[in-house]
DNA sequence: CTGAATCCTTCACGATACTG
DNA sequence: CAGTATCGTGAAGGATTCAG
């Protein structure tokens, strides 16, 4: 890549200030549950009650608006069969998929700096791990 | 990796619960200054007033705050010089250069999506792009 | 030149209740 | 089952002032 961040210009765009790519990229899919919506998704498509469950501490409003703003920025497709009770399937587009190595990237120095701090993920038990600070 | 991020348990650290790596990363390097000051430092040891130069809209309190927040994490060095008017430099660490490809892989997606949305940015001149939302 | 402290605004996110 | 609306809270970040 040629472009220098350090002489980056600022840009608008939907009437919002960005001094650099960063943070254009993170306005889209940044937040505490927008990656791991798209990493699910990534694997298969699911319904929203499927969703639910496999993100075991979100709030069924940030379900529901991330979803609605992931669907606006095009990262995945939403489909209502008009049945009842409703059934709706969401699936990652191409577009979506683009974030997945930015999803991987993030992943494993997220894993690197939890080794260094001593926490550690024993297998697929989901218990809750206690670490204190001390590095 | 073999660990999935679907079944993956929480764990707390510092008296904060995290919901995966991703999340945990994202508590030292986030934000809105952090990596742009590490991808400035990467570069080249810097001096605190030549840091605020090169990020043109930060604050002062943001800056120093913080600079303090990543020698606190063992991302960067403080090396204050002992004269007046005071010197201080800072410098990138072994465990801060580990989040250059973060920032590498973020801001090469950014630039994807930017050139989706038809936002260029020619060479350094450092005018102010406006772009409007349409896609 | 570098840095800390105070005050204030904005916004992400959670809790809860209601709907077809 | 899937979704919206309202209200409240905390944290991030900006403006400003004081200081060695």
């Amino acid at each position: 890549m040629s472009t220098n961040l350090s002489t980056m210009p600022d840009f608008i765009y939907d009437n919002r200030l960005y001094y650099n790519p960063m943070e254009f990229a993170l306005h889209f899919i940044g937040g505490t549950w927008k990656m791991p919506i798209l990493w699910r998704l990534n694997k298969k498509m699911m319904r929203y009650s499927e969703l639910k469950k496999t993100l075991p501490h979100i709030t069924h409003k940030m379900l529901s608006s991330q979803l609605r703003e992931l669907e606006g920025y095009g990262l995945i497709e939403r489909k209502a069969y008009p049945v009842v009770p409703p059934k709706v399937e969401y699936t990652i587009t191409d577009k979506g998929r683009d974030v997945i190595p930015v999803i991987e990237t993030i992943s494993q120095y997220g894993y690197t700096i939890m080794k260094e701090k001593g926490i550690s993920i024993e297998g697929h038990k989901a218990e809750k791990v206690q670490v204190n600070k001390n590095n």
